[in-house]
DNA sequence: TTATAATTTCAATTTTTTCTGAAAATTTCA
DNA sequence: TGAAATTTTCAGAAAAAATTGAAATTATAA
């Protein structure tokens, strides 16, 4: 499988079967699960780096998110191509993070990882950290900087204005973080429907 | 005032008066401005590497939020300690993501910069932009993975249950958001008491 | 048009981040 | 307890990203 190269956003290819010519032998070989898989890694890999979790890290938790069973760090290191060592630290801090588990198999030394698998529950897991990481910190700094002293120039009041705007929003953007924690697990369609309203 | 060491994460510091004795002579020095300055642009810049844009550019982009005129390139180079190429290429990006501006002064051949100062219509030009630059591709891709055809394996099934969640969660996201773009500038507090209803 | 002020570009360099792999530590079984 | 299996740690290597600075380009005024 990992000789076969799969071509990543080549729409042409996307949904289509490959005829492969091995050993004088003829194959029509269905590829579409593996290059979707592929797809969707690499893609959730990238937009890892987005949201502030490195590739590694956002790989392993696409593998786990679509693997109906747990898998070891053997699985894990073969099917990425990654050492011992950035699996063992990335599934460390994705268990930090509170969306990956560790399992253990009866009889079995190893262990065994799971990612969370409710998607819903994955988005409220995540707002949660994310508040926690970086916007209660960010908020604790705009509070101190908006609250120096006036000293009559129009530096300083454009300084506190503007701080004082921002950690207005970003309240409020914790708050409804917060909320929807606490919310059930359809929370996003509801919250949809309000807004519409 | 660049030779001033400037303590970041020290509370004890935080408004306070500093007592400077600069050649014999002694001066009650003031630094409230100058602190909480550096404190928000620094802040600032390495939130900006958390949600995906380097922290020149997030710097550059304080500095232009909290100044009452707007800045030549010279003048950030010299603030903010950065080469000309750094700071042209980031502004340059800047006035991509629509959050900052050119202007020009009458009789004047220098370019000035100002940033969007509606901290609002901030957060909603931020929002328009990862919509489009990372939400809608990912939704496309969610969407090719997710209509593979099913070939009665548990992992194709599972591979396809959920990307097809993913992606409804990122349409729904998707939604949300432009919703809010298309508001009006009180949209985060409406938005706020409708979900608290 | 020419001189010059201002900006952009980009190859080379520096800095930061990620990754590897082997040694150390830990866990489990007999 | 000891030996084997498994995981963790971390110094150094590799890769990626950011930054510099000087040459090339562009814009402006005389």
């Amino acid at each position: 499988m990992k000789d076969i190269h799969i071509p990543q956003n080549n729409k042409a290819t996307t949904n289509f079967q490959y005829f492969l010519k091995v050993q004088n032998f003829s194959y029509i070989c269905n590829m579409k699960y593996d290059e979707a898989k592929n797809k969707f890694i690499s893609t959730w890999g990238s937009l890892g780096t987005l949201w502030g979790i490195n590739k590694a890290m956002a790989q392993i938790h696409a593998l786990l998110l679509i693997s109906p069973e747990p898998l070891t760090m053997e699985d894990i290191m073969e099917q990425l191509q990654i050492s011992r060592g950035n699996t063992s630290t990335n599934l460390r801090q994705l268990m930090d993070w509170g969306i990956v588990f560790k399992e253990n198999k009866m009889g079995e030394r190893k262990e065994y990882f799971t990612s969370e698998k409710d998607v819903q529950e994955l988005a409220r897991q995540i707002a949660k950290e994310r508040s926690r990481r970086e916007l209660k910190p960010t908020i604790k700094i705009l509070k101190d900087v908006s609250n120096i002293e006036q000293d009559g120039t129009q530096k300083t009041e454009e300084l506190i204005k503007q701080t004082k705007s921002l950690h207005e929003m970003a309240e409020t953007l914790d708050i409804m973080m917060n909320k929807v924690i606490g919310q059930d697990h359809n929370w996003i369609t509801k919250a949809l429907v309000k807004l519409i309203k």
